[in-house]
DNA sequence: AGGCTGGAACCATAC
DNA sequence: GAGTATGGTTCCAGC
């Protein structure tokens, strides 16, 4: 299940020298949400991203992207291929598949997604009239750019109070993509539709049933004055969905609403001036769905609390198509051609038993056709690096952050876990062609570009979460409780890099997983650790701590083939943790690792999402575990071994003010991943990490910094049976790999962090910020340490209050012939609830 | 004064 | 069907 995150980046951008000034760029990235609810942990969440390609395998083939293509990008081991734009409209078709087109033509609404929008501030006449060298910007290596938001006033007008609703809608409507799929500039056709995502979800029929098409609608939102971000969302997020430049969302009365209920869920006139860009052959298709007999009972196909929802609000309640046909674009008329009396019939239907919401006052300003390349749609899957580019995530964003509903305010910017923001980096060999970052929703796409000698990065400080009420979403889904605990969102950035040939490269990077939701219940706690024979895991005591507490591990497959509790030691519970025994698992004589699920319980119906768990065989001195994480394993697990490196879902942070010493002295800082580095080979196999050998230091938040992690060596690992033949879709971690699972050769949103981490000692991100001195590390992962280590330091932080450590027993693996990694001398933490007092960490113990 | 945060309160749903 | 637990959403107050 799915919940639909909106999500706005209002970034700054410095732009240089060459521009001389801070210029206003609006920058769009799409961000894929993991989400799943409480029913759907491992064995039958369906992972948002349903792409061909897993994120876990960032270097896909080299594609050509062409506006006309169906974004879905074939899988393959990748590397050094980028997805490739071509203006030429050609090569695409025979790399791509419709799948995310339904039966029926409606689009896979699936995924969950957020989506990141900064916008350019320069007024279009201004944008237009600007010179592209005017933004040609050239930038040091390692230089950071901070986008920024020019005309805050603006960006804050109140009378732009809520554009978000188009946000909203937008994101709703991408649903069905893994990746926000912010480029409209397509045709009508189906295949064309940004709606094909890639991802071909499971649920597509769900859709179909729904008013997925109008979820757009269904969530106009009105939103609060009070929540300008939000409105900000809205307006970036339509305007990157769409290219059109809407400064100022309609939806927003210059007053705030005197009904003002956030309930509103459908758009009104204004939501389809701005989302005549989705009034595609999806939308239509999906209305049809709706309405198969030609008349709309909103009393079926809706969701009650929906539908109770609407009728309250039924003044609200309006699909009117608007007039707008000369503002949607080359596309627009199209879609206006093709369906136009059927469209607003079905509208008009669906909306029967509603008010119409008087015409708003306001008048959107045309929109202008984007004259720029064909860029894939945000919904298509992208690697991260292609030949001489890379582009990461330099400063990974907090694990954890409260989404804000559209009838509150911004709850802030998504800030890195050491306090910083998230910082994106793009890197290039120095005499590659300069990379063009996608800024999209400006009519003019010289304005938004930026070219780059060689590296920049960026740092988003300015993107928020808004999260849509699950009543919207299953108004447009047609389902019923489909948002329950879809509170994991992803941020996801791209690039475009145009290239002498006429052809664009782009790149996406995906954060890690983010934790939106406002309870800290265990549904955000993750236990990850491995373990050989036995391990021993603290758990933090707390408000939503266990008491009676059980720990059962049972397979990824699906089924419960076996499953045991844990031994819960009461005493612990006494203290401030719960050390929880992991028992072995069945068969002890496995040859591979065996990777279980388990989860954490109260003793009622509480419980936490399913974590993965990793029994290693006898001989493999695998150690650490890694994160859970659905959108990962969506794309390639069992089938590419997806790197998964430093990768650890943290489902709180730390106080975003102290850095944990753990968290960032255990990694080295994300190396700025050279372009001198020699390519990854796509073929890259997983590896091993042999942590068997490694100490680590006591994991205090104090502790010194942490030595690097030697250099390392990797080998080849066989993937663990159940990863290698269950790419279980509806695992929220069936992407993990067993024990330290990464293609060296395989960077990737989450994979590269292995490679940078595994540099050791490549201290010298780019990023300046000081707040974010970790960089990557923020994004620990699971490590295990000595026991001595452990009684020494881990045991005593407990003790001390401070986070739970890791502990582990490794009773020395036997060597084996696979050659090891060393990992940082570092205690793998998690904190839970924002690093504050629940604080924890888990530690494993081998024995 | 406005925005950001944290948390309480309320409501709906699940058990 | 009622009671309770849990999660989702809204609202409020403090910083």
């Amino acid at each position: 299940m799915q919940d639909t995150f909106s999500l706005c980046v209002k970034a700054k951008f410095n732009s240089g020298a060459a521009a001389g000034q801070e210029r206003r760029h609006q920058l769009l990235a799409s961000t894929a949400a993991d989400m799943k609810s409480a029913d759907e942990d491992a064995y039958n969440y369906t992972p948002n991203v349903s792409l061909p390609v897993g994120m876990g395998n960032p270097c896909l083939s080299t594609q050509y992207h062409t506006l006309q293509s169906s974004p879905v990008i074939p899988v393959s081991s990748c590397h050094q291929t980028g997805y490739i734009a071509q203006n030429d409209n050609h090569a695409a078709s025979g790399y791509y598949l419709p799948q995310g087109l339904r039966r029926n033509g409606a689009p896979a609404l699936e995924s969950p997604r957020i989506e990141i929008t900064a916008y350019s501030q320069y007024p279009e006449d201004e944008v237009e009239a600007s010179s592209r060298e005017e933004h040609i910007i050239k930038r040091g290596v390692n230089s950071i750019v901070t986008l920024t938001l020019p005309n805050v006033d603006v960006y804050r007008d109140p009378s732009c109070l809520s554009p978000a609703s188009s946000i909203s809608s937008r994101s709703c409507n991408s649903e069905a993509s893994s990746y926000e799929s912010g480029f409209y500039n397509y045709d009508n056709s189906p295949q064309n539709s940004p709606w094909q995502s890639p991802s071909v979800s499971p649920r597509a029929s769900s859709l179909l049933s729904c008013p997925h098409a109008i979820g757009p609608a269904a969530s106009p939102h009105h939103s609060p004055s009070n929540s300008p971000q939000i409105g900000a969302m809205r307006k970036y997020s339509f305007s990157g969905s769409s290219y059109h430049q809407t400064p100022c969302s309609p939806n927003q009365s210059p007053t705030p609403s005197s009904h003002g209920s956030p309930r509103v869920s459908v758009t009104d006139e204004n939501w389809l001036a701005n989302t005549n860009q989705y009034t595609n052959s999806a939308i239509v298709a999906a209305i049809n769905a709706l309405t198969t007999d030609g008349v709309v009972d909103m009393g079926e196909g809706i969701p009650i609390k929906t539908r109770k929802t609407m009728l309250d609000l039924s003044s609200s309640m309006s699909l009117k198509v608007e007039p707008g046909g000369e503002e949607l674009g080359p596309e627009g008329d199209l879609r206006h051609e093709d369906y136009p009396s059927r469209l607003t019939l079905k509208k008009e239907n669906y909306c029967g038993g509603f008010l119409d919401v008087p015409q708003h006052p306001y008048s959107w300003p045309k929109p202008k056709p984007y004259l720029g390349p064909s860029l894939p749609a945000l919904d298509w899957q992208l690697p991260s690096c292609s030949g001489p580019y890379n582009l990461q995530i330099e400063v990974q964003p907090k694990s954890h952050h409260r989404a804000h509903y559209e009838t509150e305010g911004s709850r802030g910017a998504v800030k890195a876990l050491s306090g910083g923001h998230p910082v994106v980096q793009m890197l290039a060999l120095s005499n590659e062609p300069p990379v063009y970052i996608q800024t999209t929703s400006f009519t003019n796409e010289q304005s938004n570009a930026l070219f780059l000698s060689s590296c920049l990065s960026y740092r988003i400080d300015c993107a928020g979460i808004l999260k849509l009420r699950n009543s919207d979403i299953e108004l447009r889904k047609g389902e019923t409780d489909i948002g329950r605990k879809n509170t994991r969102v992803r941020l996801v950035f791209r690039v475009h890099i145009n290239q002498p040939n006429g052809r664009t490269v782009s790149l996406q990077a995906a954060s890690n997983p983010i934790e939106c939701c406002k309870s800290e219940t265990l549904t955000h706690t993750i236990y990850c650790c491995s373990a050989i024979k036995r391990a021993t895991i603290l758990l933090p005591t707390g408000t939503n701590s266990p008491f009676n507490m059980s720990f059962l591990l049972c397979q990824i497959d699906g089924h419960h083939l076996w499953e045991t509790e844990a031994k819960v030691d009461k005493d612990s519970v006494k203290s401030n943790t719960i050390v929880v025994e992991i028992p072995p698992y069945r068969n002890q004589r496995i040859s591979s690792p065996v990777q279980v699920n388990f989860y954490v319980c109260n003793g009622k119906r509480k419980r936490s999402q399913y974590q993965r768990f990793t029994y290693m065989p006898a001989n493999v001195p695998i150690i650490k575990t890694e994160p859970a994480d659905e959108f990962d394993s969506v794309g390639s697990v069992g089938r590419h071994s997806k790197p998964y490196y430093g990768q650890t879902r943290l489902t709180s942070i730390m106080p975003v003010a102290e850095p944990d010493p753990c968290l960032v002295g255990g990694y080295p800082p994300c190396p700025p991943h050279h372009a001198a580095m020699p390519p990854l080979s796509p073929s890259s196999s997983p590896t091993l990490h042999d942590l068997s050998n490694i100490t680590f230091n006591k994991c205090l938040p104090n502790s010194p910094t942490h030595a690097a992690p030697p250099g390392n060596v990797v080998a080849p690992i066989q993937e663990t049976p159940c990863c290698s033949n269950l790419p279980h879709p509806t695992s929220p971690d069936h992407n993990s790999s067993l024990g330290m699972l990464h293609s060296q050769g395989s960077p990737g949103p989450l994979g590269y962090h292995h490679s940078v981490y595994a540099n050791s000692s490549s201290s010298s991100s780019p990023v300046s910020d000081p707040s974010t001195p970790g960089g990557p590390a923020e994004t620990p992962f699971f490590q295990a340490y000595s026991p001595s280590q452990a009684e020494a330091s881990g045991i005593s932080a407990q003790a001390a209050g401070s986070p739970a450590s890791l502990l582990t027993e490794d009773t020395s693996p036997p060597s084996t012939a696979i050659t090891i990694k060393q990992e940082p001398q570092e205690l793998d933490q998690m904190y839970l609830d924002d690093g504050k007092s629940d604080q924890t960490c888990v530690s494993s113990e081998k024995g």
